[in-house]
DNA sequence: CCAATAGTTCGGGTTTTCCCGAAATAAAAA
DNA sequence: TTTTTATTTCGGGAAAACCCGAACTATTGG
């Protein structure tokens, strides 16, 4: 390949990692069902039912959109209730609005 | 797995796929770069220089930008210039502007 | 203590993504 | 007509994503 001069900024690995969490039906269905209960935060258990995947499989978006860090998960055995995360939440949006704002 | 009732609404797939476009941050590279330089369209020759992947690479990239539709490319042989493609990128920003409006 | 419940982790299979270099394409320049 | 130039397509390898069922963890209720 030879060595190259420029790689990508902060910003451009930060919003193609943003991306990359929303890049899923499933993941984003659920931000979608969280967003709908901001009340009451919501157990997996209550999003199984409307998706198509297995649990396990479901388990595994919602460690993604943690990592991402668009939701938590308040553990309250045997229970998680998982929410949007504020803050970050805002964050991505912002960063969403800037590179779209042009 | 048994039968479920529900599934993705047209909504959360075409959001996934936007986000899929711009899950990579080559992908994001190259839209930045398109965007800074609205006045001239660009070839992707221009791009080549200044990432660190190959010339097939990027080809593909362009490709699936494309696809999503937030890019066209103006065949103008042997050069295509390339430019943002302003009414999905128009759409793809409300949507994403109402995702996450909330 | 034992069973039930909610959820995660593990092992593994299939598909998709990402990337490359080599070959192909197609028009312009020589 | 031959060569050069800009880019795409092809073949293929490596890594990641997606999904599943089975096994595991941890707590609560009986």
């Amino acid at each position: 390949m030879a060595t190259k001069r420029k790689y990508y900024t902060e910003e451009q690995e930060r919003l193609a990692k943003i991306a990359k969490a929303l890049s899923n039906p499933a993941r984003v269905f659920i931000l979608d069902f969280l967003a709908k209960n901001l009340d009451k935060c919501c157990y997996s258990g209550d999003m199984v039912d409307e998706l198509p995947i297995a649990r396990s499989t479901l388990s595994e978006h919602l460690k993604e959109l943690k990592n991402a860090g668009l939701i938590q998960g308040e553990i309250n055995p045997p229970y998680i209730k998982y929410c949007l995360n504020r803050e970050n939440w805002m964050i991505a949006r912002a960063m969403l609005d800037r590179f779209f704002d042009r």
